[in-house]
Order: structure tokens, then sequence, then C-alpha cells
DNA sequence: TTTGAGGGTTAGGTTTTCTAATGCCCAAGA
DNA sequence: TCTTGGGCATTAGAAAACCTAACCCTCAAA
């Protein structure tokens, strides 16, 4: 029984919970067991949804049922709705109303997170931070609905987000080596960040010889430094916190400023209600030292 | 009567759609009589809402209802996907979905869109194409589930888009008077657009007095120096028609690139389906001529 | 003090939804 | 070819959810 034939509005929310399950499993069984429900209960839920919509969603065959090319169209708006709905009511009332998840890599978590939590902590005495080690840069994704410190140039798809931090390289030493860093062995650095060669050429500077000690990640790279390893081009932002505690050390050369940063990025569900806004808003202010 | 408390999953649907109206009106009674329903009946589901989340939403008093400060941040989440959700179903199976609503200025549906149509009228013959003129630009606002065409360098809040070409100015006269168009008088453009002392100070040339005729819409610039009244720094974009069928002519000077151009924009709720991406795609297609 | 607007509460009727049972269809396998 | 079984539709009747009507209470404004 159609309710209204080609009236605005919505449809009653509770069919679209059933149709956004069938379409992801395929099946109505599947969505009736998801449910603790029977199939026909199922089944009549989506003709009912159908005939609201005066469009046909799936199509039925003996061995289970499709998608329509216009149950296909639909499905994603649902779903993306639905799971926005569903973690923002979870952020707002459930368990994880009162902590924060926060996904980052390790050496970030480290070194910008776990340096800075007391002024936050202050302020939001009763929000357990909940911090979630991201092994791979790929393995974002996986913590989707967490809170995300990454590096790069900003705009990750479906999250919005704040600039923490540009990057800033400069060249570091142990304490007490810094005047004569010249002459110290370099500590390369692979991966994303520019090197030595981009620092000279920015700066004019002379490009200093290879050093025997190569790693790979930025915090390896300070601890070497931190030992008396040499001199590394080092991440103001990271070593921050070594700097200020004596160390490490600054040594009196140029600074290179690049274009990618460190950003801190949300669901955009996080960001709907004023209490929500300036949660993050306090938090981005803590990051930032 | 708490369905469940503290468990994950969504509220029945149908509940949200009384608090949005409620917390939206301020007031029970007027909610209820937005559904065609009584205020008992919005009291109870809200009282339903509330316990299944174990949180109150609404401050009752003897004169009316406010929201908690969790109802204020509850609101605009499910207000905002309800709305999406809404707009997305009627995009799909309402009145709209046979039908593209554009927005945009005049000039510009003038001389961008309608020039461009017979492309993409035969790629999708049953589809109507309804045009909004929007007047002035902040009307934009209102035409919100619209596509829209505009000026500017992208990044419209809460709206996606793509490029549809930049801007590149270049002195344009009636045809024939091409090769001498330094001897004419030139036609000033005031408003956002660089002028004739932008060009001269990019390309090195000398900048030309200015002319009897002053304007503040390409429309009419352009139209002007069809008329024979001088030299214009036209878009070529704009211009585009006119300049195929001969009715403007390029000087032979220099083109100013900038970094604004023509972008078609449009809600997030109108990408989500392949098939509303690939009406997208080939829109987009058809404009770029 | 009176009045009226706005909400809450309750009982019971109404509507919607669900379950259980049954039948159909077709693919896969015997 | 025949059998089997999975998956969906349909139906009637039971269960649940929902709504209304009638009542109450409270407060502010007249």
């Amino acid at each position: 029984m159609p309710k209204k034939a080609t009236k605005q509005g919505l449809p009653p929310l509770d069919w679209l919970k059933v149709f956004e399950a069938a379409g992801r499993l395929g099946s109505f069984t599947a969505a009736a067991e998801e449910f603790g429900a029977t199939q026909a209960a199922v089944s009549q839920r989506i003709r009912n949804l159908e005939s609201w919509l005066g469009r046909q969603l799936f199509i039925r065959s003996a061995r289970g049922v499709t998608l329509t090319v216009d149950g296909e169209s639909y499905l994603p708006l649902v779903h993306d709705t639905l799971l926005a709905l569903e973690q923002g009511t979870d952020n707002l009332f459930g368990q994880s109303a009162r902590e924060l998840r926060v996904a980052a890599l390790p050496s970030h978590l480290e070194m910008l997170l776990l340096p800075r939590l007391d002024l936050f902590s202050k302020t939001y005495p009763d929000l357990r931070l909940v911090t979630e080690t991201v092994p791979k840069r790929l393995e974002f994704e996986a913590a989707d609905g967490a809170l995300h410190i990454r590096y790069g140039r900003g705009g990750w798809q479906g999250r919005d987000g704040v600039l923490l931090a540009n990057e800033v390289l400069q060249p570091m030493t142990a304490p007490g080596n810094a005047a004569g860093w010249r002459q110290l062995p370099v500590i390369e650095l692979r991966g994303e960040r520019p090197g030595w060669a981009e620092w000279a050429r920015v700066t004019g500077e002379t490009e200093p010889d290879a050093g025997p000690v190569s790693v790979d990640s930025m915090a390896h790279a300070l601890r070497a430094a931190r030992l008396g390893r040499g001199v590394v081009l080092g991440s103001r932002a990271l070593a921050a916190n070594l700097l200020q505690t004596g160390q490490l050390e600054c040594a009196p050369a140029p600074k290179l400023a690049i274009i990618e940063g460190y950003w801190l990025t949300w669901p955009p569900s996080l960001g709907k209600s004023p209490r929500q806004r300036a949660l993050l808003q306090a938090f981005s202010q803590a990051l930032r030292q």
C-alpha cells in the first residue's frame, strides 16, 4: 500500500535500516538474521519501501536477490547516511561519549601527542584518551571513527581537519655538538621528507658529505643524533620536546620550511555539535602546544 | 522503556524525525501539527528516544520546551542527516528524478550553459533541464539542492565541485577591428576580474588609455565590443560562442590566465550513486564543450 | 483571579509489524 | 530426469507499537 505516491518527504526511516542491511548483505535472510527477525518481516518491509518509492529496489530470483539499478543508486546514500547517524549518535551518547580515540603513527603518538597532554587533560579531566597505533600509513582507513594525526598536505578524502604545524627541518645534534656540526657525520633519513640535498639547494649552503648511518624514520634519526651519532636534518615539530628538555640542540644553520605538515583530522560527523567543536578546538590547541 | 541501554546501533529512526521537528520548532505542539498527530504522540516518542539514549534532550517547563545541552548537540547531526536523506531520496525517486536544476547568474546561463546544451540533451533526452536565474551572488544559498555554475576559486562550503575552465582574459573586438585594436577605445569592466592595469603588468604590454565606456558585467562588456564600441578584456570562456560564430574576434595580443575559474558545484548528496556521478560527469563534460 | 497555552500521563482502541506456516521457484546434484 | 534444498513470497493471526482522547498540572499574562 503506497502511503504517498510522488510526494515529497521521507519514507518511514526504519524501512531504510532494513533496506541497507539487505542491500549490503545481498540477502533478505541474512538481513533478517542481523536484525534478529524473520525473513518474512524483511520481505514485507522492503515491499513497503518499494511501493512507497514507486520503484523496485531488488530483483528477486529463486537463488536470492540482486539490487536493481535504482537500488544500487540508493544504497550508497542510505548506507553513508545511516553510518553517519550511527557514528554521531555513538560519539554523543555511546561508550565513546567519554573517550577520545586518536590514531597516529607510533612516533607521532610518542613525540607529538604524549608530551602535550597535560594542558588538555586539565580542561577535560573526565575524558579518557584512547590512542591507537597505526603501523602503516594505509591502515588509517581502519580507524575510521577516530581522530587521526597525519603528516601530509591536508585534504584527506571524506575527513575534515586542521593544520597543527608545518614541517620545518633544521640540522640538530646532541647537546654540546651544535657549534661544530659541520664536522659531524651526517645521519641520512630516507623517506618522504626532503633530504640534505634539498636543504642545501634551498638555503644555498653546501651539502655535507654522506655519513655512515642511514635510517628510515624520523624517530630513529633523532635518537641517533641524541646518542651523538652525528647531525640530523630534524623535524622541529617532532623534536620539540627533546629540544625543550635539552636532549637535542639546534645547529646554527638555516631552517627548511616545507609545504607538508602535521594535521589533525576527524570524520565530518564529529564536527556537528558545538560541544564537539569545542573539544576538537581544545585538543588541536593542546597539540600546537 | 529502554530497548537497549548503552548498546551500540541506532535508535528507531522514526523517533528521530520527531526529535528533529520538535527541536527545530522548539515546541511539541508545533511538531505534532507538522506531523498531523497529537501532542501526546510527540511527547511519547521523545520520551522513548530519551530513554533509549539514556539522556534527556529537552527541558520541560510550563511555558514550553528547550533543548538541553545534549539535545543541542544532537540536533545538528540529526537535522543534517535527515536533510541529506530527504534530498537524496528526492533526487533519485521524487519529482526531481527526471530533471536537473541548474542555478547560475543570468549571463552564465546565457553564455556558458545555453550554447552547449545540444550534446548533453542527446545523451539524456528524457531529462528536463530546469534553469534558475540567480540575480545576486549571495542568493545561491537559496538554490541549495540545485547544481550551481559559479565563478571563483572553488571550495564552496558544503558543496562538491569541479573546475569547468580557468578564466582567461584576452582583448577582443568586433570582427574586422582586431588588427587595429590599439587604436580603439577601451571598454572598462569593473568588478572582481583583473582589469587592463593587471593585464599590462603581467604581460609587459603598455596599458591602453581609459575609454569612454565602463560597464559592470562581462555580458555587457562583450555586447559593447560586438557593437563596435571598442576593445574589451574579454573572458574566453564566456565569449566562446561569440568567437566561434564570428560575432567577436580576438585581438593579436597576449592572454592573461588567472586563478579564478568557472565551477560546477553540487550538494554532496548528489554524488553518491554511480548513475548520478555519470550524469554529473556528462554534464560537466558538455559544459567544457 | 481567571484564562489559556503548553506539557505530562494514562487507558484503551487502532494500526502496524511480526511470526509461523506454507508454497513456489530454480539451481545443483544424484 | 528426479530430488533436494536454499531463498523468497504470501497469508492469517498474534504481538507490539502507536496514537488518541480525556484528563491533569503549571505558569504567565491579562
